[in-house]
DNA sequence: GTCTATATATAGATAGAC
DNA sequence: GTCTATCTATATATAGAC
């Protein structure tokens, strides 16, 4: 049994990812969650308020799972290609990534922080490992971790953008295999 | 002197491109356009319509400039580098990328048509363009043109998520430096 | 072609009873 | 805590006069 308020982050987590902040109404949050109308302004003070608890729960549950997989056992490599081919939902799109697109999220201070705080947070740990990597020997010196961790990271959210406008998993795909094997190709090894 | 289409449509754009479909009502377009409401309803059947002519031109753009580019001089990694560094409005996303966040844009054929065949030709184009690469031993011969197409456009589009997420055109300019980085990684010469 | 009037539904809440 | 009533503004048009 969930309580009310749960009911209502879950819910608007799930309008938030499918339909974004604008398209998001309290009445198909009330709706779709069954709670009242009532009842949602008692628990929050408004759409902003529920959706901020809303997105911060999924930043928070996005680096949990990638902290989980950059934390655990394997060559930098091998966490890297776990994190871009683990994605599920991939047609779904990102739901902090497609959050960027909206203006009155990316307008909003307090909506934007966890945004803009679960790509930076994840660039850096990905620039570690990848720095890691170099310092292992796993890649050439001449690979700078700063750069290619963004290019990881958006990769991954172009990915997304790749497979929604075609309506198929493939081009994300392909896209993924493209920069793992750029990164092997820069290994010393293949030097 | 511009006539009363061709202001909604360009109005259309505009906003299409700062808010997207859902955030953008009828009643903005005559506002920003000062086409009266009657004359909008005379010209164009509502807002999908109009939509539909304002997107499409936005595709069309897009792949003409893409084209001008890649049709020019230079190896295939100058053109492609061209086309990654020559984006303008890096904060302001891709206004064909950021519509596949639109649930209403991607539930229409109609409206979502010239989004997927604005990537589906500039992947094919820019696999072109690799594979021509990898013909003159521009790039090493396990380059996979298809994939690594896929690559550079998702590090296009990616990199305006993460630039709009920080607020900043530092993590686009990065990403693209990464993947740039990496083609060059790939050649011949430097193995 | 353009304007004003009118219309229905939804967005996003507030007020107060229970 | 939850429910129903009420409220103002906007979304998205249609109708018909000029």
């Amino acid at each position: 049994m969930s309580s009310t308020p749960e009911r209502l982050i879950e819910t608007t987590r799930e309008l938030l990812w499918e339909r974004g902040y604008v398209g998001t109404s309290p009445k198909a949050i009330q709706q779709r969650s069954g709670v009242g109308q009532g009842s949602m302004y008692h628990h929050f003070d408004g759409k902003p308020d529920l959706a901020l608890a809303a997105i911060t729960r999924s930043a928070e549950e996005r680096l949990t799972t990638a902290e989980a997989l950059f934390g655990g056992p394997g060559t930098a490599t091998e966490r890297i290609a776990g994190y871009l081919r683990g994605e599920r939902d991939v047609l779904k799109g990102c739901p902090i990534g497609g959050l960027t697109q909206d203006p009155e999220v990316m307008g909003d201070p307090a909506l934007r922080r966890p945004v803009e705080e679960t790509f930076s947070t994840l660039r850096a740990r990905i620039a570690g490992l990848l720095g890691e990597g170099v310092a292992r020997g796993e890649f050439g010196a001449g690979l700078d971790p700063v750069t290619t961790a963004s290019t990881v990271v958006a990769v991954l959210q172009g990915g997304y953008v790749l497979a929604r406008a075609a309506d198929s998993v493939e081009p994300f795909t392909e896209a993924v295999d493209g920069v793992l094997d750029l990164l092997a190709a820069h290994a010393p090894a293949a030097k």
